[in-house]
DNA sequence: TTGTGTATTTGACATGTGTCAACATCCACG
DNA sequence: CGTGGATGTTGACACATGTCAAATACACAA
């Protein structure tokens, strides 16, 4: 039907050196790599501008390893100790809740320049799942090292809180989409948003390549897989959008977004 | 049919100087009236503890100011410029976003020693509404002077961080209920939930006095106001709890627990 | 290549919750 | 001491979404 982007999440080069694939953390030599966030591509997206070389050096001796996590398996879990938060360099995760009886909640999808683990903050180990939907690459940011950097960078202090906060914003939208949506609804905001934060990493404005199940969307946005499926076949009816499997083009934007705000139009 | 708690929410005194009734903030004299944080009563709920004295005295140097609060009125609302966190002094709080189409989404409710407004860092503007169940009070805490101790006392610090991260955690609780639970178990979860923080205070494990209605429970939980009423009437039918307007006394938090626990359990 | 399991789509039907309406109750206020 | 509006309860019915089932397509391993 279409050609979907196959270009992969990051600019970063994805060519690992085959020798390096097993092991899982990775120290950075700064001295042979520049591979430290002050020549990080994705750095504005993960850190504050208009740091100065001094300020960009202390934060290269914070940052200085990496983890490759591969495609399905969990970067941390529910219980887990928590020491680092990350931030997402190449790949693509899901984050998670799972309730008592077993059931699976689907807490957010992260992909590039995001940053992973705020939740392990309060209690001092985390209280979600992390899981890699696509092999990835994270950087570890060691979060006593981040205090103390945040003391004496204040432009990091407040990146760090206004990332904390953007979270609780986020998830705020969440709420009012559980809450109030319908199925419709719903899945237009969320390809609205996905499209959105792509479009930020430079990606189309109109193509994406779902790298969730729709079992997955569905628990995000509080539905059944099958209510998930449905709603693409319907929206694919209405030419609103283009379904190959997990390659969508989206057709009509606008109408994706009068969706979302007007409840009551069918 | 019983006597539900009738204390006010925190022990402060309630009786304010009636001269002072119309001002809606109100400077502190820390001579002459002692109501600084140091010798708060709910210092232990809203600041760090293991302070010393000279880092108390800082802390009052920066929370000086409270503010008045009438049931009925907002503390802050969406688009407002952000300066100030809020510490709930006494009274009772409902905080809410509104989408495009008008409708109003409760995303959370704060009592006494919790925390307001975090909201607004993300972009140094509130993105929700806050708005008073009761008459209440609260402490004004200027963000940058927040930041600024936060540098110097690193408790501090990580305090700031846990309180944002809770609220980060507690919405994704609030995800995985409103994503997958239904009526009855929303509402279960929705009174242990209430009675467990008002518990906390000092009230009892078993009554409590609902500031809210009906309608703005719905709006919390993702249900309609019949749907919360039914679910209430169904508690009570079943013995589990006595309701009598917005009195409600548990009688058996145990089954309350199992339903919200057990998805399947009719 | 064939086989096996996962993911997706679609249909038929069930059901939980929403919608609408009537009524009861209570509080604020004249 | 009434009275009107907000709040809460309950019933009847509608409908969006869940549930169950079947068919298809695809990825990957043997």
């Amino acid at each position: 039907m279409f050609d979907p982007a196959t270009k992969t999440l990051a600019n970063a080069p994805t060519a690992a050196t085959p020798s390096a694939r097993s092991a899982t953390v990775v120290p950075i030599n700064s001295h042979s790599i520049k591979v430290a966030c002050s020549n990080c591509n994705l750095r504005e997206l993960c850190m504050p501008l208009g740091l100065n070389r001094d300020e960009l050096d202390q934060i290269d001796s914070v940052v200085n390893l990496r983890r490759k996590v591969k495609k399905g398996s969990l970067l941390f879990h529910n219980g887990e100790k928590f020491t680092n938060l990350f931030a997402i360099r190449t790949g693509f995760f899901k984050s998670y809740v799972a309730s008592e009886d077993g059931h699976e909640q689907v807490t957010g999808f992260q992909m590039a320049g995001e940053v992973l683990g705020l939740d392990g903050i309060a209690s001092d180990h985390h209280t979600c799942n992390a899981i890699a939907l696509e092999d990835a690459e994270v950087c570890l940011m060691p979060f006593d090292r981040i205090e103390e950097l945040s003391r004496d960078i204040p432009s990091m202090q407040r990146h760090v809180h206004k990332i904390m906060s953007r979270e609780i914003v986020r998830e705020n939208g969440i709420m009012l989409l559980l809450g109030s949506m319908r199925a419709e609804e719903r899945l237009a905001a969320f390809l609205l948003n996905l499209v959105d934060r792509l479009h930020a990493r430079g990606f189309s404005q109109s193509e994406l390549v779902l790298r969730m199940t729709r079992e997955e969307i569905g628990s995000y946005l509080g539905l059944k897989l099958e209510t998930v499926s449905r709603a693409f076949s319907k929206f694919a009816e209405d030419g609103l959008v283009e379904v190959d499997k997990r390659n969508i083009r989206i057709l009509r934007s606008d109408l994706l977004r009068d969706i979302v705000g007007r409840p009551d139009c069918a």
